[in-house]
RNA sequence: GGGGGGAUUCCAGAGCGGUCAAAUGGGACGGACUGUAAAUCCGUUACUUCGGUUUCGAAGGUUCGAAUCCUUCUCCCCCCA
């Protein structure tokens, strides 16, 4: 069995652990929460390293409870947050629950006996308790002084905007999430972000206090990017895990792109490669960077996890003809539904049949029928320039006719402007 | 209230009667190179049926001809009260 908390450590994954931790883990099969913010209906690429988290824990034989967070989520977590949070309506809350819990049954093994994964809500045990109840039962054992030295509620309180007692509660409510699951299922370790500490420190407060126990707490790393920008987010948004908001080939994008520098940490947080795997890899990839043998290896393992190895190749397939020298073979083989699947956010026009059968001018297509081009002669220039291609084919004259028997499929038309800029032109 | 300066094509900023669709720099976009990177180099950067057509704060005027001269208006900035 191999040994969490030093998995961790040489992944880079390791931020803060009590004291006691690893010698409990080291003991024998422990349970251990991880919760997750119902904030949006998916998880993005972010949870992905907490989940991740879990996975090792799962693997080094304890067993994880993932929390999805139905009552914290009404709250607001003022954690890293410098105003105050817009509460979110019940309906979007419990849609944004369900959403999250679908996700993470993907991930653990919820059927492998004593280490199975538990699926946990805060709010089956929220619901049932008054706030009478919770202030006598809770909030006699933490004083607000305790409260009011953590980081995140300290900074709001400095601030210009204030903090709201509810926000300020946030900590108590999370703190007995610790309590309850330590109390009935026997749970001894919360994991989290490295923004958790303190909640989860209230937690391990709580436990002591009210029923003089032990509990632990680990935190993982903020996952940073080499130039400094935020990880998870590209300029068309937020990584998602959900197939219907990030398509799969854009996730797996995100991975190919990530930079040298940046791939290495990678590598070790969100694959479960091991030591020796990562470090032949890297080797081999300092003899031949363009190869990009790291980011690959990245992106194969984790399109896969999160998605589907189908999901996985129509993703290299897809990246190979935007990028490489894919040919239209790729294209012709697909169905329209796919077409569409590679084509999700590109810009797409639609043309009448009739326009096209008697075959048009290649810049009335681009500046007139559609809107690749805002004039006729930036088209002209361009196409010049050598920066327009049709089906793969750069377009040498601006008068060139295209007509039915250059579509796709009998349909699609698929328009370059410059490399990276793509246009979907279909003939309805 | 008095005096002065300015408004130019995405931005900054030249032009001061024809040779100006307007220098130059930046940005953007394309090409080459490359690792779907950075740097570099090259090209494009009002519209066009390639004949022309509409642009230089707005409206008029002078002139064969105006971004450039005159008048009025609008808006900015500075100095003195």
């Amino acid at each position: 069995m191999m040994n969490f908390v030093e998995e961790l450590r040489w992944r880079g994954m390791l931020h803060d652990i009590m004291p006691g931790t690893e010698e409990q883990l080291n003991k024998g099969m422990t349970a251990g929460y991880l919760g997750f913010d119902p904030t949006s209906d998916s998880l993005h690429v972010g949870s992905l390293a907490q989940i991740m988290t879990l996975i090792h824990f799962q693997r080094a034989g304890h067993k994880p409870f993932a929390l999805v967070g139905g009552a914290t989520g009404m709250v607001g977590d003022p954690s890293g947050k410098s105003v105050e949070r817009n509460l979110l309506s019940e309906e979007v809350l419990n849609h944004n629950v369900s959403g999250i819990e679908a996700q993470l049954k993907r991930f653990l093994d919820f059927d492998c006996g004593p280490t199975s994964a538990v699926l946990v809500n805060n709010y089956d045990w929220f619901k049932g308790i008054s706030f009478l109840e919770f202030i006598r039962d809770v909030g006699k054992h933490i004083t607000v002084n305790y409260m009011m030295a953590k980081d995140s509620v300290k900074r709001r309180l400095e601030g210009e905007t204030g903090i709201s007692f509810t926000e300020f509660s946030y900590q108590l409510v999370q703190g007995y999430d610790f309590y309850y699951l330590w109390k009935e299922k026997n749970c001894q370790l919360q994991i989290g972000g490295s923004d958790q500490w303190g909640n989860i420190v209230t937690g391990t407060e709580l436990i002591r206090r009210k029923d003089g126990g032990t509990a632990f707490a680990l935190t993982t790393p903020l996952i940073k990017k080499s130039d400094g920008t935020k990880f998870g987010k590209t300029e068309s948004g937020t990584i998602w895990l959900d197939a219907a908001k990030t398509s799969p080939y854009r996730f797996y994008q995100f991975w190919i792109n990530a930079s040298d520098e940046d791939v290495k940490n990678w590598i070790r947080i969100f694959t479960l490669k091991s030591r020796e795997e990562i470090e032949a890899l890297e080797q081999e990839h300092a003899l031949a960077p363009h190869l990009r043998i790291l980011q690959k290896a990245l992106a194969n393992e984790i399109t896969t996890r999160v998605h589907s190895e189908e999901a996985l190749e129509t993703a290299i397939s897809t990246s190979e003809f935007l990028f490489g020298n894919g040919s239209l073979i790729f294209l012709k083989s697909l169905s329209d539904v796919a077409i569409m699947n590679v084509f999700e956010g590109i810009p797409q026009f639609t043309i009448t049949r009739v326009e096209f059968s008697q075959g048009i001018q290649a810049v009335d297509l681009l500046a007139e029928k559609s809107a690749v081009f805002t004039s006729k002669s930036e088209a002209r220039k361009m196409i010049q320039g050598g920066g327009v291609s049709i089906n793969k084919e750069k377009l040498g004259d601006a008068s060139q006719v295209i007509s039915t028997a250059d579509l796709i499929n009998d349909r699609y038309l698929v328009v370059q402007k410059g490399k990276k800029n793509y246009y979907l032109l279909i003939v309805g």
